[in-house]
RNA sequence: GCUCAUAUAGCUCAGCGGUAGAGCACUUGCUUGGUAAGUAAGAGGUCACCGGUUCAAGUCCGGUUAUGAGCUCCA
């Protein structure tokens, strides 16, 4: 038979002939590091007959592909082996690889903690050790359920039964049969290829991801070809936690969090300068792209939410209040806001709106609460209070595509003044159960998918992504590390308009509903914080830092010249400190600079002779001596560089 | 909401049935110093909350609340 290898050359071999029999024949080196093969695309066992006539890759272990099929053997032969021999009684679920490991999930009646993580690696490496050979078996459906059934495995028998395979079902042994699973496979041909590896957490999932099923045990592992990879990844993730905000939010007293009010944060004086100051940069920004800022109620009659359809649809995260009987004679039932568009429907609706005033942008620092899971909660990324950077565009809709473009633009330049540079969008097209006429549902997606492209920005396609009133672009963007948080969002919405009569005077003096489209940018101050945090180690460039300049003093008898120094500061807006304590010059700038603050401007009697100022930036050793007034100068430019 | 874990001084943590501990921070004294920790002393705690076991409970058990890691959710 002829195979074609990836650089298009031809291979005869003879009929019958194995992935392993087609690596010994192109090399031995290559042979040794081989794990499994490709046919035509898909990935097959290294010692699988070859068909026929086909196309085929050799996977090495070294590959990406060979990593995730070592991961991948790791769990299901390794670390499931290990389980059943060290807890006979429980039942394997599934085993997958994920992103950098893989992680087994099985039902047990002995609770598995993190404590018995290191007694079951030792265990894997028994079996790894033992160098137990891996054989494959095929077998038709009732074989199958024979083989799970005799075990009690009544995970793999579900999966087998719910499976519209009528036979080949592949069974992994090893040794003897000692053990077994089931797998579409491929696995590794010896568990010799298996490198380094380790256990990492334990948590609950539910069977099949449905929270109505039961929980099962989930055992988390990283695993890599060599220690050294390990290790480089251990590390990564130890530099990831080392810029938590919620670390550095207490370290740097930037807000904080107590049990009265879980899910709501507590902004203490330097974090809520951050607040301060990106609210202005963003309300800075609306003013000047047409956005109208309003403002509107946080408690508003639970008439407006079953107007709006929020009662029915999402009353389980609303935060509802009543009043008080004994102490008012009136009976309301009030809800807190959990988002701001009914009420900005409110506005639109006062007055008679004519398609002359359309576009209208509406946009407010809406303070919204929602009932969110408790278990979901985490710092500022996950909260029940927050505030939005939200907005709502009234338009026909002729103007969507127009008002998606201004928007993306002025997403793209507010992401790159904080330090984002990268971002990816997706759009998101109707879904099956969807309000509205499949006509305005292709005008309004073409609208979306138009701007984009004549603003040349790739984009991705989400179909049947979409809320049932309308399609909807998500922004993604990308971090100092690599991470991806989705901000923006851009919602056309035919539904809302419609419920809360929402109308503007056409040109033949025709009624009509606006399309009303919900935008926010860096969707809740609260969150976007806490990545600006973490983007930056909490070292925030100097506009948007808590603090921006310290003024120390080196000995006393320089006190009156650092103090006037700072009224200098503080008479320009910049946030700044003075630091008089009777404490060494090393001690402050040790003190200050953990705390991140960029500029430290130390004080001593040159200074002072001088007219001058030392200054010390964050993140470098150096010290620069400047003339006060041309210091002053560099600040204040520096400070209003993005406004 | 679910599973598992955690809750001790302002912070980071030790203590795991028998009189509450350390380092840092804080206060005071000495020290006036040149760019990431001078020095000595002092003060600081219903050991998250409620209940149980015990002669005796931070310590063991149950519940509640919150937090953490995941799962689920995020019209």
């Amino acid at each position: 038979m002829k195979i074609t290898l990836p650089d298009n050359s031809l291979r005869e071999l003879p009929a019958g002939s194995s992935g392993y029999d087609l690596a010994k024949d192109i090399g031995p080196g290559l042979a040794k590091s081989a794990v499994a093969i490709s046919i035509d695309g898909v990935q097959k066992d290294l010692h699988d007959e070859i068909p026929g006539d086909a196309t085929v890759s050799i996977i090495t272990i070294n590959s990406d592909e060979g990593i995730e099929i070592m991961r991948h053997t790791l769990t299901a032969q390794v670390l499931a082996r290990a389980i059943k021999n060290l807890y006979p009684k429980s039942k394997l679920a599934i085993g997958p690889t994920i992103e950098n490991g893989f992680y087994y999930d099985v039902e047990t009646d002995d609770a598995i903690s993190v404590d018995d993580l290191e007694k079951i690696e030792a265990e894997m490496k028994k079996i790894i050790k033992s160098k137990s050979s891996i054989t494959k078996k095929l077998v038709d459906k009732s074989d199958a359920l024979k083989v799970f059934k005799s075990k009690k495995e009544t995970y793999k028998e579900i999966i087998i039964n719910e499976s519209d395979q009528k036979d080949n079902f592949q069974l992994y042994y090893q040794d003897n049969e000692e053990f077994v699973d089931l797998c579409r496979g491929p696995h590794l041909p010896s568990l010799n290829f298996i490198g380094s590896f380790k256990l990492t957490k334990v948590s609950g999932a539910y069977w099949k991801g449905d929270a109505k099923n039961n929980m099962l045990t989930r055992i988390y592992g990283t695993a890599w070809n060599n220690d050294k990879d390990l290790n480089n990844y251990l590390n990564s993730i130890e530099e990831a936690q080392k810029r938590d905000h919620r670390k550095l939010g207490k370290e740097m007293d930037l807000f904080h969090f107590q049990d009265e009010a879980p899910g709501m944060v507590f902004w203490h004086p330097y974090g809520w300068n951050i607040y301060k100051t990106l609210q202005n940069f963003i309300r800075n920004k609306l003013d000047k792209n047409g956005y109208q800022e309003i403002n509107t109620p946080q408690v508003v009659d639970r008439k407006l939410w079953e107007a709006s359809g929020h009662w029915d649809k999402y009353r389980e995260n609303m935060f509802i209040t009543e009043i008080d009987e004994e102490q008012a004679n009136e009976k309301r039932v009030n809800a807190l806001k959990p988002m701001n568009c009914p009420c900005h429907v409110q506005v639109y609706n006062q007055g008679l709106r004519s398609y002359k005033d359309l576009p209208i942008r509406y946009a407010e620092f809406g303070s919204c609460h929602r009932y969110e899971a408790s278990g979901t909660m985490h710092g500022l990324m996950r909260v029940r209070g927050f505030t939005q950077d939200d907005g709502h565009i009234f338009c026909t809709e002729d103007q969507i595509e127009s008002e998606t473009a201004l928007f993306i633009n002025l997403l793209s330049e507010i992401y790159s003044d904080l330090g984002f540079n990268e971002f990816d969008i997706k759009l998101s097209t109707r879904p099956e159960i969807r309000i509205g006429s499949d006509k305005i549902w292709d005008k309004a997606e073409s609208a979306l998918e138009n701007a984009i492209k004549k603003l040349n920005y790739p984009y991705k396609i989400d179909e049947g992504d979409g809320a049932f009133y309308g399609p909807k672009l998500d922004f993604v963007l990308t971090d100092a590390i690599g991470r991806e948080w989705q901000c923006g969002t851009f919602q056309a919405d035919f539904n809302l308009p419609d419920r809360l009569n929402a109308e503007y005077v056409g040109e033949k003096g025709d009624k009509h509903h606006p399309v009303m489209i919900h935008r926010a940018i860096l969707g809740s101050f609260e969150r976007f914080i806490g990545i600006l945090i973490e983007n930056y180690s909490g070292k925030m460039p100097f506009w948007l830092a808590p603090q921006q300049v310290v003024v120390a003093s080196i000995v006393s008898e320089v006190n009156d010249y650092a103090k006037e120094v700072q009224k200098l500061l503080i008479e320009k807006g910049i946030r700044s400190e003075i630091d008089l304590r009777n404490e060494k010059i090393s001690y402050k700038v040790r003190e200050h600079s953990s705390k991140k603050v960029p500029i430290i401007l130390a004080i001593g009697k040159n200074e002072k002779n001088d007219k001058t100022v030392s200054i010390r930036r964050i993140g470098s050793n150096d010290t620069e001596v400047v003339e006060l007034n041309k210091a002053l100068k560099t600040i204040i430019t520096e400070n209003s560089v993005k406004f």
